[in-house]
DNA sequence: CGGCTGACGACCT
DNA sequence: GAGGTCGCCAGCC
């Protein structure tokens, strides 16, 4: 099915370097804070790609000041769940004071930062 | 330079 | 609430 504005909304095309805009945004969460993937790439101005946001969260190199760990699914999940990435999710949650319960943040629109839309 | 690879999300039963 | 479908696009071989 070829795209449709009415059923998608308007698209907004992400240019090179997507991957560097999605960790410097990340890197500006404050501890205690977290964010969706949609909500990333929202502020973006893109609409649809919280899908990629997760991509270029995968390829974050590990020990990077990228707090990767802010970022959960729409549904307040932790993605990747049963993964040795998810649980190390979750822990480094837990040190900011951020609780989950089977994989899911506990108040998670509590602790959702509101990201500024572009 | 063509093909493959995915940390998602909205929507529908 | 729990399952499945489909669309999305920049990077990296």
């Amino acid at each position: 099915m070829p795209y449709d504005p009415a059923r998608h909304g308007p698209r907004r095309l992400v240019g090179p370097g997507f991957h560097a805009q999605v960790h410097d945004l990340v890197r500006s969460l404050p501890p205690g804070c977290v964010v969706t993937y949609g909500d990333v790439g929202a502020s973006l101005g893109s609409k649809n790609v919280a899908r990629h946001v997760g991509y270029a969260m995968a390829a974050v190199p590990a020990g990077s000041d990228v707090p990767w760990w802010r970022v959960v699914a729409a549904n307040g999940r932790v993605a990747r769940a049963g993964t040795a990435m998810a649980r190390e999710q979750q822990r480094r949650l837990r040190t900011e004071g951020i609780a989950t319960k089977n994989g899911r943040v506990v108040d998670f629109l509590r602790h959702r930062f509101p990201l500024a839309a572009p």
